[in-house]
DNA sequence: CCATATAGTCAATCAGGTTGTCTATCATGT
DNA sequence: ACATGATAGACAACCTGATTGACTATATGG
C-alpha cells in the first residue's frame, strides 16, 4: 500500500511520532506526581506562560473562543494548576496564573521532553535529529500554534 | 527558549506538520468534490477498507468503544460516503462498505497525499525527506494506529 | 436445548467547542 | 464631565463525539 501510495505515510508517521512523544511524557509525568494532567493541558499551560493570562488573550493564542479558553482554565483551576487573580489596573480581567504545582507540571515536562529528545537522538544520531528538525522547520509555519486539535480533528 | 528546552520543540513540529498536510489535503479535498470531508473521516475510511467492517471491528481498530464506532458509521452513512449491508452468513452482522463516492474520495485523498509529499520533496530535496521518513519509521511503532486522536487529546 | 458470548441499538452523561446575549468596566472624543 | 463605543468576563443553549450501562436479537457450543 506505501509503494503505491507514498503520500500516506507521512502524514499518520508524523502523527504517530507525535503521539508517542506525548503518551510518554505523560507516563511520566504521571509517575512524577501529576496523573491527572491531560495532553491538552500542557499546550494550555505553556501559553498561560509564566506571566499568567486572560481568557481572551488565551483563546486568541489558541485559536478557539473566549468562552471556550474561560472552560479550559475552569478546568485547570479545579485540579489545581492555575489560579484567577485580579488586574489591579483594570478590574474586568481575571489574569489566569500558574500556581506552583502547574509550574512544576511545566518544569518536568521540559525536562521529560529533553530526555525524549535525547532517546530520539540516541537512536537516530544528533545529526540526523538536527536534520530532522530543521526539516519540519522549513515546512511549518513559524509562529501561531494553534491548539484546537480536539475540535479541528473530529467536526461535521 | 527552544534554546534552553530543546525538546519542546520536537513534538510541536510534528503536530504542525501533520496538521498542515491534513488541512491542505481537505481544502483541495473541498475543491474536488468533497467539501463535507473532515479530518477524521478519511482516518475511517480508510480503516474500513475496501472490504467493508463492522462497528465493534472498527471500534477495536481505532481504539474507542463499538457505540462511538457506531455513531461514527451513522455520520459517515448520512453524508453519503458509507452504506450498511447485512452479513447473510450472521444476521446480527451489519457491514459498513464505503460508496462509490467514498471511494472517490480515498483514491483522490491518496492522489492528494502523493502531491503533498512532492511538494516537501521539492523544498527539501527527496533524499532529505526519505532520511526524514526514515527516521520516523524508526522511532515510531509499526502496526496499531490509534485513530482516537479527538478524545485523547482532550479529556481529563 | 439451554447457557453464554457477541452485534447492534438506545439512553444518559460528560467534555469541549460554538454562538448569542448580558453586565461591568475601561477608553476616548466632544 | 459625560456619552459613546470597545473590551473582559460570565451565562445559557446547543452541537459533536466519546463513554458506560442496559437491553434485544442472534450465534455458538457443551
Amino acid at each position: 500500500m506505501s509503494s503505491d501510495a507514498p503520500g500516506f505515510e507521512l502524514p499518520l508517521r508524523l502523527l504517530l511520532a507525535f503521539r508517542m512523544l506525548i503518551d510518554e511524557l505523560h507516563a511520566e509525568l504521571a509517575r512524577q506526581g501529576h496523573p491527572d494532567l491531560r495532553p491538552m493541558h500542557g499546550f494550555v499551560m505553556q501559553a498561560i506562560g509564566p506571566r499568567g493570562t486572560t481568557a481572551v488573550e488565551l483563546g486568541r493564542m489558541l485559536g478557539v473562543s473566549k468562552q471556550a479558553a474561560g472552560k479550559t482554565i475552569d478546568t485547570l483551576e479545579r485540579v489545581g494548576y492555575v489560579e484567577r487573580t485580579t488586574d489591579s489596573h483594570d478590574t474586568r480581567r481575571k489574569i489566569a496564573r500558574l500556581t506552583p504545582y502547574g509550574m512544576d507540571a511545566l518544569n518536568r515536562s521540559a525536562r521529560i521532553f529533553d530526555d525524549l529528545r535525547a532517546r530520539w537522538a540516541h537512536e537516530l544520531g544528533e545529526e540526523r535529529l538536527q536534520a530532522l528538525e530543521a526539516d519540519l522547520r522549513k515546512v511549518t509555519p513559524d509562529g501561531l500554534w494553534r491548539l484546537d486539535t480536539p475540535g479541528w480533528f473530529g467536526s461535521l
